[in-house]
DNA sequence: CTGCCCGATGGTTTCGCTAACATCGTCTGA
DNA sequence: TCAGACGATGTTAGCGAAACCATCGGGCAG
């Protein structure tokens, strides 16, 4: 039963000796393809797991031109954000035979190009990658390469083929709406630098121009660079409301700063939400035993996961729309304001 | 200087005939080997960007019976721990021309067998996986695979290949040294009860025995299922505090659950550490800027994952152990008494 | 001047598997 | 009873790139 370690690798030839049938019908139960009568295809299981055998995909996909790989290329594993995708997508490829290989890009262009040439030289059978903006050559490349290609988690912007997100400028928009119905004023951001990082750059401008129309500007920015932790919330809260003490909101640009955010508010003893409001983004469950619910947008990061494998899975054959954007939800958590008790301030709205 | 998209997909010979040379010399200049002059070398690239040829690795792989894949297997990406692993992964092999292929099994033998089998079948250059514990077949396809195989996180147990890991039963032993050295004794335990996480069970198992040298012996259990959460361990802790009011410490199976277990008695308004110390495990810095730092053991991630890599690309090529284990660092934080102020308890202790 | 060596390049075969087609025997129905 | 159909299996011909070996031309030592 225990066959010795081989010297030469196993291929079908020696599954098909072993059974004395052919390599074809080998091949044929072994991918369950075809018709093969009960009692072969015993006798090849049989002798291939006896063997050890493990069939050669490098040689199946050449021959047959199909591989069973979705390429999956996102910018970071320690984002608490992607791994959502990521589990979404698996849940939906489950049960279709494909398989998501991920690519780490580390917010770098450069570096997307690179993976993006590594994983498509395997000729997977689609794509799905973060993000609107890449280099010329990687569109090129997705272009070229003829198989199905899903931009995810933004829409506000140009697709090579199909995008699924939400749209930031958006969520950017409707949540200064929420803040500025709170009668917050005085409003300050506290967010990432990275100029890669497009999501959260349209986020901002969606937020600004949602305080515009109603007259307000920013009052105050604190950009970082790097991760994001509690403690890097700490810092920056402490620093941009040292520097404009009189703040009565904070948007934030994740929910990790946030969180940072409001426990430094808490430690400091501020009236949140009513000497101050806070709020950031993403939606993530992991934080929710914290003092207070932070208020935050639901960036819908499972759903996109889905949704992507559905079409590179040509589940959902329906659609036609090279669009799809999914609602990013308002969750209100407890660190804004009721609408309804509005200070004097907000009688200062103009019209 | 735009190609039509290409009907059929471009190949060597396309390049070659573009190029006005031989595939053979296509294919030199693309692998960088071989002697090509200077003159070829800058048509063949000219051409090969021009049309966007990209190499096919498939018929690559199957002709030189080598691929530079790694193949990476982990039971969660959720977990906050496997991420910073496959940092360490990724930038040691970032120079090796090797590339990680990760495979999440979700903690099940079943698939991770399944995943090892598909993985296996891409003909990887080596197999990192995490823990000690899989099924016979398991062991005999990596057996068989006939390549370098590291299993990474625990080196309490019999490998397969090689090693690299912490002692989870030696780590669990040493928080108990220093909890019962800092004058605990009644101690509570907080933990998964998923059968299948075995470092967790083995931390236990070593913090028990700790325990038990001293004639002390766990007072109370909580476990639970699923994920992890602030939340979660919120509710864990007060469950298990409602049940024995009187315990003094609590030892969490991780971190994110002993930062909810944290916030709860903060909440409650129990002195950290002087009524009731805490500790957790891993060593996440995402946390650090909760009101307190937990006490916990840092579980080294990152350098376990830069070892396995250094070893699977055959950087190491010297140590010739085949167990790599790091120590598990005890990282104070504020939630245990410092051993110099004992209660007057801990004149009781039994020689 | 001649033969040798070496850098540069090309032809042929091979990798392990599968699509497509061929084969053969048996079953079915009028 | 026999044509046609069909299920079960085998045969042939690549898939695209790389190893290996052959070839070719010129520089250089003797």
């Amino acid at each position: 039963m225990i066959p010795t370690r081989p010297r030469r690798p196993l291929t079908l030839r020696d599954v098909s000796e072993a059974s004395g049938v052919s390599e074809m019908t080998v091949s044929r139960v072994l991918r369950n393809r075809g018709d093969v009568s009960a009692a072969t295809r015993e006798k090849v299981l049989t002798a291939a797991k006896m063997l050890g055998y493990v069939p050669n995909k490098i040689a199946g996909g050449l021959a047959s031109q199909r591989v069973n790989l979705i390429a999956v290329v996102i910018p970071s594993l320690s984002n608490l954000v992607f791994p959502d995708v990521l589990g979404g997508i698996s849940a939906e490829l489950d049960d279709t035979g494909l398989q998501p290989v991920i690519g780490v890009t580390n917010y770098s262009p450069a570096r997307e190009e690179m993976v993006l040439y590594d994983m498509l030289s395997w000729r997977p059978s689609g794509v799905i990658l973060a993000g609107l903006e890449h280099s010329k050559a990687s569109r090129a490349m997705l272009q070229n390469s003829g198989i199905p290609v899903i931009e995810i988690m933004d829409v506000d912007g140009e697709g090579i083929d199909t995008l699924v997100g939400i749209s930031h400028i958006r969520a950017g928009r409707e949540m200064a709406d929420r803040i500025l119905a709170a009668g917050y004023r005085r409003i300050g951001f506290v967010g990432t630098h990275m100029p890669e990082d497009h999501r959260a750059r349209k986020r901002l401008l969606g937020f600004e121009e949602g305080l515009a129309r109603a007259g307000v500007q920013l009052e105050a920015r604190e950009y970082y660079q790097g991760g994001s932790s509690l403690l890097k919330g700490r810092e920056l809260t402490d620093r941009i409301l040292t520097r404009a003490p009189d703040l009565d909101f904070l948007y934030f640009s994740n929910d990790m700063i946030g969180a940072g955010g409001l426990l430094h508010c808490i430690d400091k003893g501020y009236d949140v939400p009513g000497r101050i409001g806070l709020a950031g983004f993403n939606g993530v469950d992991l934080l929710d035993g914290l003092p207070m619910r932070l208020a935050t947008t639901d960036a819908r990061r499972v759903d996109i996961g889905r949704r992507a494998a559905r079409l590179v899975a040509g589940k959902d054959i329906g659609p036609e729309d090279r669009i799809i954007a999914l609602n990013p939800t308002f969750i209100p958590g407890d660190t804004i304001r009721d609408p309804g008790s509005r200070t004097p301030l907000d009688r200062d709205i103009p019209a």
